[in-house]
DNA sequence: ATTAGCACTCTATCCAAATGAGTGCTAACA
DNA sequence: TGTTAGCACTCATTTGGATAGAGTGCTAAT
């Protein structure tokens, strides 16, 4: 059977009114509403069809018709074609979403948080953002203090302003001197280089050039690097979780339950965040329909997924879940346009 | 009218079997489950005092009877008592907690996680903890160093190595000496200080020390006393929020979703952490049965919480909530094996 | 003071009937 | 041949008793 333009007319229909209602939406209301005139029985007939060919089920005999995951996903690829080429009009949320963005929180945990806030408030649905990863990030600059007599504190900050810091402990007190010489070797030899390249070799070297002091400049060298290597601690907040109450095909407590304690554990949220980053597309934007999520708590949700980019590879996910029937297109736009305003505000090349 | 030993007893079974089932509880049950020996008739008169009296409430006429908030806290404050006095034994979910804070995790955020995901699961309730605020800590090393031409970064070192950082931008380059000066000012002048006696008056006096040079170096310093100062921010971790679905009195999709936002947002949650810290009593343990919570979202929730303390004056919040027919005994008990685990671990004074 | 007994109240459950939305099919129509 | 009106049918939801059951309050007897 061939999906004409009127079946795709009706499919459409099906999918607009089922998004608005979460009803299931039959014959009669699609004669009513679309420009086609035509009737009930007619539209009956083409319902019938686009069942056959698994782009929309009955929930029980007599009852409307739902989109099925194959009918969403043909709604929304099509619909991602069509923004792609169209460009969206700023609409209000988004003028909020800069407002926001131009404060330049100096924090980077506050500024995600409330990222994540402002798009769960204005989509209705529950959103989540992933701190960026550095990985490929360069190294601008190191810094050796001594605490106290045996404990050391390392404090490296990365590009884009990442801090981290360590406390190291030496089995023997470093004399100032020796304190001053680490600084300078440490710097001359690793600022600016990104951090995949400090490896084993570069150590080695390093070391070899401070050889002439005791094994404690071995040491320390080793616990930066390890500092600096240590496993970037993926953070994801999330908010508006409660809005899965607002739709009650996911507020029963079996569904919501699961739902909300993947997003307390944020543990599963890491998949998606990996997935999102591995199978990136031209347009940086994901869409998941139920099943096609790597999360299978959401079974029964869509999850929109963006990725976003801060200066050099630090790349970082955002997402929205809600429940199938979400507004795709609303919520596609926004992701689009808070990517955008991301990227105007951290300078991002190409 | 007088509240006798018999009452007395009634009402502690009322409680205890409402505890259990969750059911309004009558007095036939009442007069085969105690060892009264009395006839429901009796039980019948006397509930009726004890609801005149407040302690119980029908939810409607030809009901049985439930705890009122009056009762709970009757029922609370003498087993408190009780448990003053009596030593709890080592229960199985206690020894668990030990295993896992003898891990000695090294990083705090990691086992405050780990506390609060094992108290949820142990109970069967949510839980949250906050982090130690460090107020009454004392500052142990200041380190400026300059990240590039118009970037400070200023780490400082707390006692019990708790770190803070942060960005000063100054709209002028220092040079290298003057960096020097200012790092030996602030450590000569500040170290050993605790973080409450750093003032204006104070701060007005290292700017004096300083004046000789330019504006720029009191715009340091102000950044740093700032920095020191700047809200210690508690963070709140939170476990087992799907817990209340378990219990059908908050699992309703209203009270749900208020709890679980109260729980995302966490930023309600730092009033019942404040709360908990001023009222502090000899046991450290408080119990806030419905409305008596300062977080009015949980008006119908049971709320536990403990104050920890890390060394000196690193206090934390624990807190369990959940339905008001909760089981009290246990979950104080485990808080206060917990807290003396907690003490053990990191070797409190007294 | 305690208890047995009884009338009464209120909720929850079950069931049958009514409702109504929607379908599939057939026959008529343009 | 595509479209439509009409009709019988299905099934979920709603409605309104009727009933059962749990529990109470009150009274009279012990």
């Amino acid at each position: 059977m061939e999906l004409d333009e009127r079946k795709m007319k009706i499919l459409q229909a099906v999918i607009k009114n089922y998004l608005e209602t979460g009803e299931p939406v039959g014959s009669r209301t699609i004669s009513k509403y679309t420009d086609l005139n035509l009737s009930s029985a007619t539209i009956r007939n083409e319902m019938a069809d686009l069942e056959e060919m698994g782009y929309i089920v009955q929930p029980h005999t007599s009852a409307g018709r739902i989109p099925s995951d194959k009918g969403y996903r043909l709604y929304v690829d099509t619909m991602m074609q069509q923004m792609d080429t169209a460009m969206q009009e700023k609409s209000r949320e988004v003028e909020e979403l800069k407002d926001l963005l131009l404060e330049k929180e100096e924090k980077m945990d506050q500024l995600l948080k409330s990222v994540a806030k402002t798009l769960a408030v204005n989509t209705n649905y529950a959103s989540m953002i992933s701190s960026p990863s550095y990985s490929g990030s360069r190294l601008k600059f190191i810094q050796l203090s001594r605490v106290d007599a045996n404990q050391l504190i390392a404090v490296i900050v990365l590009e884009g302003n990442i801090l981290k810091n360590s406390m190291i402990s030496v089995s023997e007190e470093l004399d100032d001197e020796t304190l001053l010489k680490l600084n300078v070797l440490l710097n001359t030899h690793l600022n600016g280089l990104p951090i995949e390249e400090i490896n084993l070799g570069l150590v080695a070297r390093l070391k070899q050039q401070a050889g002439i002091h005791s094994d404690i400049v071995g040491e320390v060298i080793d616990a930066v690097a390890e500092s600096i290597k240590a496993d970037e601690d993926l953070e994801i907040y999330t908010s508006g979780a409660n809005n899965i109450f607002k739709y009650p095909e996911l507020a029963d407590q079996q569904k919501a339950s699961e739902i909300i304690s993947t997003f307390e554990e944020k543990q599963m949220l890491t998949t998606l965040v990996q997935d999102t980053l591995s199978k990136e597309n031209n347009t940086g934007i994901q869409v998941y329909i139920g099943d096609e999520t790597p999360v299978s708590s959401m079974k029964d949700c869509s999850v929109v997924t963006a990725t976003y980019e801060l200066g050099e590879g630090m790349k970082g996910t955002i997402g929205i879940i809600g429940p199938k029937r979400m507004d795709y297109e609303k919520v596609v736009g926004t992701l689009q346009t808070l990517m955008k305003q991301l990227d105007a505000l951290y300078g991002k090349k190409s």
